[in-house]
DNA sequence: CGGCGTTTTGAGAGAGCTCAACATCGGTGG
DNA sequence: CCACCGATGTTGAGCTCTCTCAAAACGCCG
């Protein structure tokens, strides 16, 4: 998922920096494409205006995302992208990333096969929320997130931060941990946790 | 979205159609790669079983889905696919589509602009899934999905299908329609809503 | 030491879920 | 033509679970 895995050298030594402050405008929806953008740091919301000026937001990227990679394909931009907190992203002029996919093939799989990932991703993401209690969906997480060893899932971030990827309050959380753990159905380590038994 | 508007004319002719009953194994994870399929008609479950037999299902693929768009880019599946009624499904072998994709340049670029449209709308759908009221949901929905006129919103299948996006139960989904209409936030028509004040 | 963010536990309320009954519509077959 | 059936649509009542608000312990860093 990382840019260095899907970007040639030249496309990346292209890239563009830029500073935003927050609330200001990365593009607006209907104004010309001119690239896609990484996060580097901060937040940014993709929005839509509707008629009587509320915003309906279709998602917040956040360091690591890309955003606007239809823009390649696209004329114009088909959402607005406001920064939500001071940001820095980078820009990849689209002219830079089409030439080089035209001129060697080659370089446009790594970036295909980045956007194939990013779709499992979601749909699993997606999926997750399909789920109702608590308990399951913690359930699901630790079963799709298990390491090779089959029985410990790294923690990537903070509880608060996990408790956001599952749709549930870091209150809810914590506590359907401690039941779990009570139950004898998980352990909790240092930003891991081992699975006991079958759940 | 449709796999006309990707699929180049050579590949589309190389589809191989394959009938699966239910419960039919389609791929396996660990499997070797063939290529992707394309979901004809019926529903194809993606799951990966965990250590105690268990299946955790990462998505539900209908007709029109395309799945293992990844397995271009990889050697073997990484989760089950599993028939969940009886199906068909299309084949399109990976040695065609990548042969193509390094023969013609050009032809990858529809196929990217899909892979980036569906990561758009699957976002798009994830934000959906953020808002815990079921009235929130549906102006989120509703605004997103107006169309040209800005003030009507095609229904593409039942309230039922429709309740299943939004992640809310049918009977829920229904009542708050009725309250919306009650509250004279929207008007009922024949396969479409109608937006009548700013929600 | 003093603040800030995370983690934790408590209590209460509300929203959506579940179960249930019934209406409606389209299709099917006697 | 009508009876039957299944799926969709609709409404009711109760209950569970999660959210919300609150407070406090904890760890970390300046």
């Amino acid at each position: 998922m990382n840019t260095k895995d899907w970007l040639p050298v030249p496309v990346r030594a292209a890239g563009i920096e830029r500073k935003l402050v927050r609330g200001e405008t990365l593009f607006h929806l209907g104004s010309p494409t001119v690239g896609l953008y990484e996060i580097m740091h901060g937040k940014v919301r993709l929005a839509r205006v509707d008629r009587f000026g509320r915003e309906a937001v279709l998602y917040t990227a956040t360091a690591g995302d890309t955003i606007a990679e239809a823009s390649l394909f696209s004329r114009t931009y088909n959402c607005d992208a406001v920064a939500a907190t001071s940001t820095v992203v980078r820009l990849y002029p689209k002219a830079v990333v089409l030439a080089e996919f035209s001129r060697d093939p080659e370089v446009a799989r790594p970036f295909m096969a980045m956007l194939a990932h990013q779709i499992m991703d979601l749909r699993t993401r997606l999926e997750l929320r399909n789920i109702r209690s608590a308990r399951d969906r913690v359930r699901h997480y630790l079963d799709i997130n298990v390491g090779l060893d089959g029985w410990t899932v790294e923690l990537p971030g903070t509880l608060k931060d996990l408790a956001a990827e599952l749709g549930l309050t870091h209150e809810v959380l914590y506590r359907t941990l401690s039941e779990m753990q009570h139950d004898g159905d998980i352990e909790r380590l240092e930003g891991k946790i081992r699975i006991m038994r079958s759940l």
